[in-house]
DNA sequence: GGTTGTCAGCTTGTCTGAGGAGTTGGTAGC
DNA sequence: GCTACCAACTCCTCAGACAAGCTGACAACC
């Protein structure tokens, strides 16, 4: 007997075997896979089944082809993808991360800012304190994530930014979940702190941005071990 | 006449064209698109077009198709690619993503570093020492960056780890246009602010290695400036 | 010798028609 | 009201045919 359930189709079971195949070293960078019937009698499925496994694994940038020329690797594996790799990480160490990511934007971003910069500190500050006053917890946790945004977004660096845009929605869930087990809300209290993180970028003063940040973060992160 | 040359297949012009769709709000999150022969109609093309233009975009984790049921869109637009994002980048933006990674996690590694971690520093650093001297230029490269991925391994934060093999790509090229550019080979010869980064660690002392490795990185970005 | 033109044989690209298999919602029967 | 069934819809897979593009070999030419 076979296969009791196929929960995949056989398009996508193809892509994982060429992926498979790849990864084992079978074709090194560059090669060329043999032609779509070799492949389709190889792997014992349809030509229209093969070509929709490669253009998956073309939609992942790890194959490419040319008409007429072949099928090329151009990747050795998947581009991790770094949502599912925030999703399956532990919170310390995608908050470790965000914490290397925002201290050093807080530090460019003291010598960075501009008056916009700047106005956007006292626009996201001032909804900060609102919503941690009375709004439910999705308002507190945009208001809260908007001005760490802002502060990202004053280092004008765009690796920075897109960085800490990938991490948002997963810090976004573990806040969710923080909210839920903190009744008393504490730490919707520490307006202080952000305060003072926008107070030393204004100032032009990086080192103390940073270590406000880094403060500020390492205390997020201890609420959790 | 048409078109003159026409650059891409028809399957990817398809799955470029519903991604623009989903992008301007004609699909909504969680929405199902039209039958694959309705889809075929509208744009005009064979349904084996539509279906390969549909795994594509199942390759890049934007729809999803249930058999029997239909395609439904779970993201409203393609995960950022990553390689693509660090390749259109400013180097120096790079740069700086590469030192917030790098010194948070060489802070984090003086205190974590295990036996195993200072026994990788020795290795990878006797082999930087002896590539500077002679090696070619890619040896040289390939040390260095065993070095500086020891340092961040050492911190033992899967996510960081993960963020230095995305930039390593990056990094590489930047230091082979560097070195051609560098005919005396100066920056060879910083094996000592290595050692200094490694002792640090070794000592225990968080804010020394952070603070070494800030310069460190410091001096290689001021280099392109 | 070196360059150019041609072409045969390979490759991928596209379309069509035919079933197979899974899902969904309605309906008849209880 | 509940269950069992079924019909219509969906995607999945295959096969065959032809178009379009690339590559290397070979002949013709300068």
């Amino acid at each position: 007997m076979s296969v009791m359930i196929r929960r995949h189709p056989l398009a996508e079971q193809a892509a994982e075997e060429l992926l498979r195949r790849i990864g084992s070293g079978e074709w090194v960078l560059g090669a060329k896979l043999p032609g779509e019937t070799t492949l389709a009698a190889q792997l014992g499925v349809g030509r229209s089944t093969i070509r929709e496994a490669v253009r998956e694994l073309a939609g992942r940038r790890v194959l490419e082809s040319r008409q007429g020329a072949g099928v090329f690797v151009i990747a050795l594996q998947a581009a991790e993808d770094w949502d599912k790799v925030l999703r399956k990480a532990d919170i310390t160490d995608v908050l470790e991360g965000r914490l290397a990511i925002e201290t050093e934007a807080a530090r460019l971003a003291a010598s960075r800012r501009t008056p916009a910069d700047l106005k956007n500190f006292r626009y996201t500050l001032t909804d900060r304190k609102r919503a941690a006053v009375s709004a439910p917890d999705d308002w507190y946790i945009e208001a809260d994530l908007a001005f760490h945004r802002a502060v990202v977004t004053a280092a004008h660096n765009a690796v920075l930014t897109e960085l800490f845009d990938t991490f948002v929605p997963r810090i976004r869930r573990a806040m969710i979940d923080m909210l839920k087990l903190d009744d008393q809300h504490r730490h919707r209290h520490d307006q202080a702190a952000h305060e003072a993180i926008a107070e030393a970028i204004r100032a032009q003063d990086p080192d103390l941005a940073a270590d406000r940040s880094r403060e500020h973060l390492s205390a997020v992160r201890s609420t959790l071990g």
